[in-house]
DNA sequence: AACGGGTTCAACCGCTGACCA
DNA sequence: TTGGTCAGCGGTTGAACCCGT
């Protein structure tokens, strides 16, 4: 079978260098010339490679352009590089990307944007090339279904790594001692060598500790349960069979049903009637068209996919659209307490995301606004507010994979877990953590939590229903569907 | 089996920066 | 300092392939 195939091969390469002889003699179209000879494009054929691999051999890697006058080869040098280089060159890995190292690149992209060689440096045997096709079919794909690029484990180190101030230079030293441990060393080998990286805080702010975000992310990402999502699930959570892959996690298995499929499209449909427009998920006609569509439980990060897509920005970071570019807070006299170390500009942004969208709709009383009205105290801490967001905003930088909206922004249901908390038995709510928040929570007032925790319960359903799920299991996420269900705007 | 739409991936293009004369 | 050359990088393209109907 092996021999047929090889020489199908060369009878197909036979034919395709019969072809380009008569391109290259009667289709000018089709390359370039150099010195008189005319380079040919197009797939390589093995001969051709032959040639390239016993140039190299004979001369070794560079000099690319003097390839086609020593060996005769009608490429250009930097077709012959890049044959090489993706191609040729020894220690290639070809093949499917492992989950391994699909988790890494997800890492690395979360940290350093497109930069695909030196993605690829952390990658042995890959190239930038087939990184960023992996990359950009992925990012397509969760473009497609509305799922956020990176998955929980990747924010969640992300942000830990932000919130620590680690090691400058850990980033490198970490990566390549994680290539050097064996698969199943890695798994728990990614985590530490991010923390032993500081690289993000090129990118990231030294935020105020978010706890409710952490609490957030602590319940999804780095649970133990949190690399077991569930394989069996209830019926109706496969809901219209639609897939939810979530890249990496720790050996999740991509392309299966995502848990909360049902919970999502219950939110998002939801969110979508109060806006007038549709859900992502309810792929009717006007779907295409519909802005701001609520995607990954998130305003205004979902472009329609007939949209140009420019991937520089890593995943949802669309800019000047979302929480924290215009952090709005200063004007529309609503502020949260800014005094508490916790605030970080992200929380107030979402509550001016709910007033705007409750004052759209008329919801908003003359009681609640005047209970909003500053105190002097809080006026003082508007300061404090005003460093946040300062702060923060020193920070967007347009190149930097986590400008407008980074991977941190993506987990938006600070408020949402509050009310949560509510609910739970305290034996389930009993971190430090969730002192902190309930403290952060303590200092608003009852009126704008009702309306933006209404809201923003459903800000982010895939993200802390998947926290929830962690916590508390099928059961409780069809209570809480039910729950969902029951908010009225 | 045929078709059409979607996906993948190899290769190309244009730009940029390093290097050198 | 300037201009030319080269290598490398990231974005884009289009042919091949896949898959559902």
């Amino acid at each position: 079978m092996e021999e047929v195939n090889q020489m199908t091969k060369r009878i197909e390469d036979e034919v395709l260098l019969k072809d380009q002889t008569s391109l290259h003699l009667n289709d000018e179209s089709n390359g370039r010339t150099s010195g008189g000879v005319l380079l040919k494009k197009g797939p390589w054929t093995s001969a051709e490679d032959a040639i390239l691999v016993d140039y190299v051999r004979k001369h070794g890697e560079g000099n690319w352009n003097s390839v086609q006058k020593y060996s005769g080869l009608s490429r250009c040098g930097k077709s012959c590089r890049l044959r090489w280089a993706n191609h040729l060159r020894p220690n290639l890995k070809k093949g499917a990307f492992t989950a391994e190292e699909e988790q890494l690149i997800a890492e690395l992209h979360a940290k350093m944007g497109n930069k695909w060689a030196r993605m690829a440096a952390y990658l042995p045997g890959r190239t930038d090339n087939e990184i960023k096709n992996y990359w950009n079919t992925w990012t397509k794909r969760h473009q497609r279904i509305g799922l956020p690029h990176y998955s929980p484990d990747v924010c969640l180190q992300s942000r830990q790594q932000a919130q620590r101030g680690v090691g400058i230079n850990g980033i490198e030293r970490g990566y390549f001692e994680l290539m050097s441990k064996n698969n199943d060393e890695i798994q728990n080998a990614i985590p530490n060598s991010l923390n032993a990286s500081q690289e993000f805080l090129s990118y990231v702010p030294k935020l105020p500790d978010i706890s409710p975000n952490s609490i957030l992310l602590e319940g999804y990402g780095s649970s133990p349960n949190c690399n077991i999502l569930p394989t069996t699930l209830p019926s109706h959570y496969h809901h219209g069979g639609s897939t939810m892959p979530f890249l990496g996690s720790n050996g999740i298995n991509r392309n299966r049903s995502y848990p909360f499929d049902h919970v999502w499209n219950n939110a998002s449909d939801m969110i979508a009637q109060s806006f007038g427009v549709h859900s992502p998920l309810d792929h009717g006609p006007s779907f295409q068209s519909s802005l701001p569509l609520l995607s990954n439980g998130y305003f205004s990060t979902y472009k329609p996919a007939s949209e140009s897509l420019k991937l520089e920005l890593p995943s949802l970071q669309y800019p000047a659209t979302d929480f924290v570019i215009e952090s709005p807070t200063q004007t529309c006299g609503l502020e949260p307490d800014c005094s508490s170390p916790h605030y970080s500009g992200l929380l107030a942004d979402l509550i001016h995301q709910a007033k705007t969208i409750s004052s759209s709709k008329n919801h908003y009383s003359h009681k609640s606004s005047s209970s909003l009205a500053m105190t002097p105290s809080e006026k003082a801490d508007s300061s404090t507010l005003n460093v946040y967001s300062t702060e923060w905003d020193d920070y967007i930088d347009p190149v930097s994979p986590f400008g407008a909206t980074s991977i941190l922004n993506e987990f938006p249901a600070v408020c949402a877990y509050k009310s949560f908390l509510d609910e739970l038995p305290p034996a389930q709510a009993s971190s430090d953590d969730i002192v902190k928040l309930q403290s952060v929570y303590q200092d608003w007032t009852p009126n704008i939590e009702d309306q933006t925790l209404s809201m923003l319960d459903i800000a982010w359903p895939d993200g802390f229903l998947a926290s929830y799920w962690f916590d508390h299991g099928s059961d409780a996420v069809t209570t809480l569907n039910n729950e969902l269900a029951s908010k009225v705007w």
